[in-house]
DNA sequence: TCAAAAGTGTTCGATATACACCCATGC
DNA sequence: GCATGGGTGTATATCGAACACTTTTGA
């Protein structure tokens, strides 16, 4: 183990989640294959610039790929390993793209929440970025897979100390179902449509409104609002 | 921004925990200030090498340091920010320490508990290793003081997650009230002496044992021993 | 009039909180 | 015998879980 300190690149990669109907999306972009096989989907993501620090970085990245200039985000965990880069594909990928020879790449991963249906104004230089359902998420590069698992259960505990990411998931205006469908795809379960009425009712930041649903084939849902103001307070009093 | 992307140094910091009478501790090592100006307390860590991943670097350090093997450890975060090593002592530390000039360094931060009065074996670098009160935290090199303020918001989440670590901290036997004020430390608030008695008897994965306190110079506490097996059991049923 | 989803109340068990006095031991 | 900490029970509030029927609306 003679003084060979390892001196390496440094990548930040984000899980952006956003949430439709009733399933977590994570924000997908297409990078060419470097043999010409073809396309492959993986997390965005970039190596990071001498004067950044991780967190500019990860910003860079989503505003560059969305145009949102500022987002919640969350540094959630480092990928270090040696064989994270074992596959030759993704070594040609990292010297096509970045015109250096990478040998060994660590990686920090972020987590960020998106409303889904926000409109992107993408500078990116990715030809094709869309939203993919967790439950149809295909093979990536690198340890990409592996970044979203451990993502999904970041995001679970997250919840857990601080529900108002629930909120930058919802569109301003939301029904109980949807938030309801929202916590069952975070907790993986299920929950009583009754038992979850009268846990919103106990939640006082989450405000009904006198407006309802329209033209829909059933009864209209209530909409509600999230109260950051009575949040705030709520919080302070734990 | 051309083409200039960081290629940086990695180290780990380790923030070890234990436990005693009623307070946590951190575990510091003792350096020499670059100038003979003295010595300064600060967090265990190394510079990772070109073979290892982060969590083998993170057990490097602590089996230098305490001859043990295996520890329960925790990476929790990675600081990045490119001032963490604007202070010329720092940098003058650094290129005595490695013999290279290091004008960038990312740390990623590991959590790790112990029990306080196990003997070390130590094969370290220091030339003193010590308990200090987390109360008591002296002014650190880098931005350690920051890495502990966030360790010991991690250690509170993780207790809530994975209650199984509060008995590492523990010894093989332990009281109802070490227990409590264990809690408390982490907790930072009190709990009711009757009301933490019925909680521990719900937690069927404490073993209530015949033995008592000798030598006490009031009535004597039982002892109690924490039962992985039931613990296990429990954490399945969630 | 039917299909589809919204909305609503009660009971039970578990858990957290508040609160005050007697017990065992060494000195 | 006194100082020190150990040990105990009751009452109340909150929360989560289980469980079934009626309402509204567009097609």
């Amino acid at each position: 183990m003679e003084n060979s300190f390892l001196q390496t690149y440094v990548s930040i990669d984000c899980v952006v989640f956003g949430f439709d109907k009733s399933q977590l999306n994570i924000l997908l972009v297409q990078r060419d294959t470097p043999h010409s096989t073809g396309t492959e989907w993986k997390l965005p993501g970039s190596l990071i610039y001498q004067q950044e620090d991780a967190n500019e970085g990860a910003h860079r990245v989503l505003n560059e790929l969305t145009g949102v200039k500022t987002m919640t985000l969350r540094q959630f965990k480092s990928f270090t390993s040696p064989q994270r880069i074992s596959n030759l594909c993704d070594v040609d990928w990292l010297e096509a793209t970045y015109h250096n020879k990478i040998e060994r790449l660590i990686t920090i991963a972020y987590l960020s929440l998106i409303k889904i249906n926000r409109k992107f104004n993408s500078v990116s230089k990715y030809k094709t970025v869309d939203w993919c359902p967790i439950s149809e998420l295909p093979q990536m590069p690198f340890d990409h897979n592996q970044i979203v698992k451990e993502a999904l259960e970041e995001i679970r505990s997250w919840v857990e100390r601080d529900p108002i990411i629930l909120f930058e998931l919802l569109p301003t205006k939301f029904t109980a179902s949807e938030l309801r469908r929202l916590y069952q795809a975070i907790h993986h379960r299920e929950y009583d449509v009754r038992n979850f009425h009268k846990k919103i009712t106990r939640m006082e930041y989450l405000l009904p409104l006198e407006e309802k649903q329209e033209k829909v084939s059933h009864r209209a849902a209530r909409y509600y609002k999230f109260d950051r103001v009575m949040y705030n307070k709520r919080k302070i009093s734990l």
